[in-house]
DNA sequence: CTAAATGCAAAACCTTTGCCTCAAA
DNA sequence: TTTGAGGCAAAGGTTTTGCATTTAG
């Protein structure tokens, strides 16, 4: 199931085979690969594959919602496919990303906006973290 | 009061005229400068002041623990006097960036990464917002 | 067929670094 | 006086862009 090609076409994107191979490779990627990674995965499917075809897809699918960038302060973006939000928890010892969620923390970030008179719009949340030895 | 500067003699740090500079524009902005931003500032102290110089001294007072980096998200380092932790609310009509404290979240922060086995060693949040009308 | 997308290479940004000179302690 | 700091310009890393060519719809 293409599920994000659906909302590609549902958004009116036009599927070049560049787009097609971008988005396969997202999909297929359970970590967060930077634009580097990226085109490094796709010219594997395709060696035509240009890294500023890269950068210009990835904008394009951020702007339209289909996948998310991400920010752990190393100076490159990352993307991940679009989902539930979910926040990062970052080893600092080891670089891993960790995602999860936490209702309890969203509503929290809503209540305290509003109570600044903003509506929540985005929100983005990184926690560096060392591991518990025990 | 020079507080920022008595903490960079604490911690042994050679205060030379361009870090006394820089370390007196951070001290007199209440906004969140870039490094060009401060640059222009501190050039206007003294011109003979290099960027070179103030990316040298941001990352070391940074490192000291003096001024905190803060990533919006635009590809610029900001900075700003290290202190109480804050949070930012960016305003994503105006830009503008609201600093605000929440001692509740901070916690939630801590017992969600504890939660996971790890000791949070940072966290940064941003929450991005459209200001209510009224 | 036509407007939009791609590849390539050059440029634009932000940041770091080498090297020689200068200054703080 | 000696070791570290600064200025300058060149280099590095990531991202964007101009332009000719190709391609989806």
């Amino acid at each position: 199931m293409a599920k994000l090609y659906e909302k590609c076409i549902k958004v009116g994107l036009r599927m070049t085979l560049p787009r097609k191979i971008i988005l396969e490779v997202i999909e297929d990627s359970a970590d967060h690969p930077d634009v580097d990674e990226l085109y490094r995965r796709a010219v594997e499917k395709d060696r035509s594959i240009s890294i500023a075809t890269v950068y210009r897809t990835t904008k394009l699918f951020e702007e339209a919602g289909i996948i998310e960038r991400l920010d752990i302060g190393d100076g490159r973006a990352r993307y991940e496919e679009a989902g539930e939000h979910h926040e990062h928890l970052i080893d600092i010892e080891t670089g891993e990303i960790i995602e999860f969620q936490n209702e309890e923390l969203e509503e929290m970030k809503r209540q305290v906006a509003k109570k600044m008179g903003y509506e929540l719009v985005d929100h983005r949340l990184e926690l560096f973290g060392k591991k518990i030895k025990s």
